[in-house]
DNA sequence: TCCATTATCTGACTCTAGTCAGAAATTTAC
DNA sequence: GTAAATTTCTGACTAGAGTCAGATAATGGA
């Protein structure tokens, strides 16, 4: 297979590159792991637990890298109001130059890149990255099942429930009677599932039965971030091949009409519009979807 | 500048996908720089000079990797006849397998990145990445003087009369009074340039001074490997601008019929061509450029 | 209230990936 | 023939990048 060797290709060359790069402009004189921790602290400051899922760090590695910084008086750290377990590091005004003279040297390793190459070369080049950079982003987009209750979970709904309360023409209140029935999206007669990238929640969508054999496709929300990535097509997909009990032989749905991307993925994905099938005040279009078999 | 934007969002997203599927892929029972020395190593062997060049290694740390690998019985070492100092490693029976092992889960990682994506978005990554890793080869590229007698000198010099050999319609022996003299292509009088990619010599060039003022460019070569990527141009434009004693006003070179790229190359670099200056037999076109000025 | 869970932290340890100094064997230049 | 350069090797040392086993404190639910 050629694209195979095309990958290896590309894999090794900018490997070597950008690990020779890193190294020589991010990591000249601070160990490259706490460049890329400011980095991702950035001038809002963050939790030490999306640090941790963003890098990928253990917990106790990552804990002693912010007391490094914090002994270089870069980082501080303080509880997070609303949780007091989850801590909050900020870059400190020295942090914030440091970070300033790091995006520095990141823009002399961008441009360094660039200044060999003819003009006609460089613009293909940034034209070729942006479009490896978004279809590899899409390309590690990881989907799990999640309690419903859990913290990932409870993230995406609140993005969710705020995007609702932003386009929806008059608002968006969540009313008891809606509000996460834990066992319901949860196995064995539903699901929820959490996509994640480089291990920060991204998107969710859920599915819970509603009449033997009949599921309901609940609560799908795509971060502004990565849409256009073909996570929602796939989130879907998901979701429908979830194994509940009892086997699934249709899927519904209701939606929004401001909502049209989404209007236009089920369309796409095999829906069709049916009849109201519920008394959801929000809902203006309802879809259904035969499930021939599982794959 | 947005270009700038783009190709850090690229450092950051492939740096950390290519770091995850590398340790998980290729470093899971083995340290990644023995999995990449075996690479490098290949099915034909290499030498350890070359290992090193390639792979930027320190010579006493490439040493103690092959020692290690030795032990493993998967490389053996040997002499190399020609000379007495270098070595020559190679995989043994063993060593070829696990290499296979190790390209199989390149390929594994190759179609890791693949799987997520639908058909159209994995054709266009793997389009993009093709054009990313050329532009990024050719942006890899560095130039350097060197002395003419030195080893990456004599390495380009060889596979350049090689090819010449193979090229011209009845082949190339180098005269005794077209040998190269060393003391004609180095400072202050001339300079002999290479070109290297990841350590490696991947073209030469060499400038002297015909008489006060005017020079003449010899031996542009530039190997198959990196054809296309403007190496050419850019040695070329390098050998322009060294500075010789005397400063430059001309520049004057003669090459033959055969090397149509280097014509090509020629005429689209300000070179017109003059009628016969020396008595190079080779030789069928001549060319002359004024140089306006040094940057 | 109790108990399981979550988030963070500390200390002890490991492994990878090097660097540096210098020795030995060859080759090349003069 | 001798000196300088090249290639490889060995031994000693170091920094970076983690892993792992708990300890501590706050939270959420029964």
């Amino acid at each position: 297979m050629d694209d195979v060797e095309n990958i290896r290709a590309f894999n090794r060359t900018v490997t070597r590159r950008l690990g020779v790069l890193n190294e020589k402009y991010l990591g000249r004189d601070r160990p490259l792991v706490e460049s890329r921790l400011m980095f991702e602290i950035g001038v809002n400051g963050a939790s030490v637990r999306e640090l941790r899922a963003r890098l990928g760090l253990d917990s106790g590695f990552s804990s002693r890298l912010l007391r490094a910084l914090e002994r270089k008086k870069l980082v501080s750290t303080r509880p997070a109001g609303s949780d007091g377990r989850v801590r909050i590091a900020h870059l400190t005004r020295s942090g914030l130059a440091e970070l300033k003279r790091l995006e520095a040297l990141s823009d002399d390793l961008a441009r360094s890149m660039l200044a060999p190459l003819s003009p006609g070369q460089a613009q293909r080049l940034v034209g070729a990255m942006a479009e490896v950079e978004r279809l590899l982003r899409a390309s590690s987009i990881e989907f799990a099942p999640v309690d419903p209750r859990s913290g990932d979970a409870e993230r995406c709904l609140r993005q969710y429930y705020a995007e609702l309360a932003a386009r929806f023409p008059r608002g968006f209140e969540l009313r008891a009677e809606d509000a996460p029935v834990a066992g319901e999206l949860a196995p064995p007669a539903g699901c929820m599932i959490v996509a994640r990238l480089f291990g920060e929640p991204v998107g969710c969508g859920a599915i819970r039965t509603l009449a033997p054999g009949l599921g309901e496709i609940k609560r799908m929300w795509v971060s502004p971030r990565v849409r256009g990535l073909g996570v929602g097509r796939r989130l879907l997909e998901t979701l429908e091949h979830v194994v509940c009990e009892p086997e699934l032989r249709a899927v519904r749905l209701d939606t929004n009409a401001s909502l049209t991307e989404a209007l236009g993925l089920y369309r796409t994905s095999g829906y069709r519009e049916i009849p109201r099938y519920n008394d959801n005040p929000y809902a203006q279009h309802w879809f259904e979807k035969t499930l021939v078999g599982k794959p």
